[in-house]
DNA sequence: ATGCCCTCGCCTCGAGGA
């Protein structure tokens, strides 16, 4: 089973791009964010076309999350992370497919720091380190997966010295971060590439990509059930080269097979 | 210390992104 994040800064904007991805590279579950459209303007005729079925949550010209199943409906278990009836930013959506708990985020990027902004995204954190405690009980295969716009440690930022200040790489937020990881979640992509650079992201300015100054924003947190089945965690960089494109590259890992029974579905 | 580049919106600049 091959699950995806992709962070496509606008799925209208993005569409050709998404299509194209999701044609060569054929994950079974993708997780998108920053769709930057609200619930009726989703382009799910296109997804439906692709093949894929959605669950999604928009929101006029910013954030918006999605759940793409590949063959398949998404079941729908949540819109919204507990713990705040007052925040509409729609950042968290959460879907069963084939027996495993898939939660979507986008995390509040929270500059400037200081300031509100930055205060929302510790108590968004804190909702989702709640939340994610609660999940850990259900002893299921669970992947929080998503742009969480957190550098966890030097390794995942091209010049940490420049970072210090920003919100991204607060010690505050890193530290929120490692708590929520010390729960009994395992960070994929590190589990597999302990020493490696690996970046997600790559701003648009100052020809970032070509020079690699990059960010690892986006991770695949899972619950000891899943993480048992773990095989392969990969960025699809190669996207990020695109014309078009968004300033994130696709990521995916790919899990074991739950038995060694044949598999009953296609 | 800021802009760089890019998205969306209804509006050709501003806000937000990271």
């Amino acid at each position: 089973m091959k699950v995806a994040t992709y962070n496509v800064n606008g799925i209208n904007g993005r569409l050709d791009v998404l299509l194209r991805w999701l044609e060569e590279a054929s994950p079974d579950v993708v997780c998108l964010q920053e769709l930057k459209a609200p619930q009726e303007k989703f382009p799910i005729r296109a997804i439906e076309a692709a093949g894929y079925g959605a669950v999604w949550t928009g929101q006029k010209s910013w954030n918006g999350v999605a759940i793409l199943t590949k063959g398949q409906e998404p079941r729908l278990t949540r819109r919204g992370l507990p713990g705040d009836p007052d925040d509409t930013q729609s950042r968290y959506i959460e879907a069963v497919v084939d027996g495993m708990v898939i939660g979507g985020l986008y995390l509040p990027n929270g500059n400037p720091y200081p300031g509100p902004k930055f205060d929302y995204k510790l108590r968004w954190f804190q909702r989702l380190h709640d939340y994610a405690a609660e999940l850990l009980e259900l002893e299921v295969p669970v992947i929080l997966v998503g742009d969480y716009n957190v550098m966890p440690t030097k390794l995942d930022v091209y010049k940490p010295e420049r970072w210090l200040d920003d919100a991204l790489f607060r010690i505050e937020v890193r530290e929120a971060y490692a708590n929520l990881v010390n729960q009994g979640w395992t960070d994929a992509l590190r589990k597999l590439h302990p020493n490696e650079r690996i970046y997600t992201f790559w701003k648009y300015f100052r020809n970032a990509f070509a020079r690699d100054a990059g960010l690892r924003i986006d991770h695949f947190l899972l619950s000891p059930e899943a993480a048992s089945r773990l095989a392969t965690a990969q960025v699809d960089k190669y996207v990020r080269g695109w014309e078009h494109t968004s300033d994130h590259a696709p990521v995916w890992i790919e899990l074991t097979d739950k038995t060694k029974k044949p598999r009953k579905k296609k």
